[in-house]
DNA sequence: TATTAAATGTTATATTATTACATAAAAAAA
DNA sequence: TTTTTTTATGTAATAATATAACATTTAATA
């Protein structure tokens, strides 16, 4: 969705410091195929920086997941850049359980459904993450 | 959602084992308000079973989410009794931010917008699993 | 320039989960 | 019933995922 250049920008309006170690794990997370785990993106930052340890790689990880950067698919334990803009509340990911390829989709009914809970009151949501598996078709 | 003796039941009739460890585990998740982890099952467990290991809790709780008669709730690591059937493909669960209490709903829409997904044939839906978090009404 | 705030480096450790292999129990076959 | 096979468990070890704590460095700001 963002190009490097887009993200120092908006970096850089926002006054968030973009450090060497975050701009090398999203690049790492950019450039992966399918989501990529923690310890698979501080093998990679190895490539960039100087024996990195695990909170190195996890504090990008989480810089980013709290600017709406990149997701956590929850069910890989896993991370993937955000192709919808980083501003919404929720996230569908479509998950190819062949060649695990992961397609983030925005399903715009979902909030629709979200707000009848609100209406009846029963539960007040804020955000949400949908996970379907499957298969994509390329692998059906 | 279903009773010891009518889970008993099922099993009998399903031919599924209805072991020690197993028994004990389901009932540890069933008596729990909340999603218990792993380990804390693990914990209650050794009250049943002299000093058990991680596996004996793993293997149970696979077992349990095989037949759908517990869920995982991804983004806490934890374990919830199915409180809807067992016999549903997806899954929507309401978390309270607050108290911790998860909410299993069944949003019967939710297979709707999966179908498009199917009829425009970009991806084909197996299963599911939403998680909602927010605030419930004791809480809000 | 001095001070403060934010980020990183580093060590250690916590948490979550699985592998591997020996043993036991139950089911199925003979 | 006895043997064989399958399924489950016990146990030790370790893998995979994530965070705490504290010293140091870097950047922002006063």
């Amino acid at each position: 969705m963002f190009k490097e250049e887009q993200i120092i920008k908006i970096c850089k309006q926002n006054k968030w410091r973009l450090t060497e170690p975050r701009l090398e794990v999203l690049r790492i997370i950019s450039l992966s195929k399918n989501p990529i785990k923690a310890y698979d993106i501080l093998k990679k930052l190895a490539n960039k920086i100087k024996n990195p340890k695990p909170p190195t790689a996890y504090r990008a990880i989480q810089f980013w997941q709290k600017h709406k950067f990149i997701h956590r698919i929850e069910s890989l334990n896993a991370y993937q850049a955000c192709s919808h803009g980083h501003s919404h509340v929720g996230a569908q990911f479509l998950i190819c359980d062949d060649c695990g390829k992961v397609i983030e989709s925005n399903l715009h009914e979902i909030p629709e459904i979200l707000k009848k809970s609100t209406e009846n009151k029963t539960f007040k949501p804020l955000r949400w993450n949908l996970e379907i598996n499957g298969l994509c078709n390329q692998c059906s």
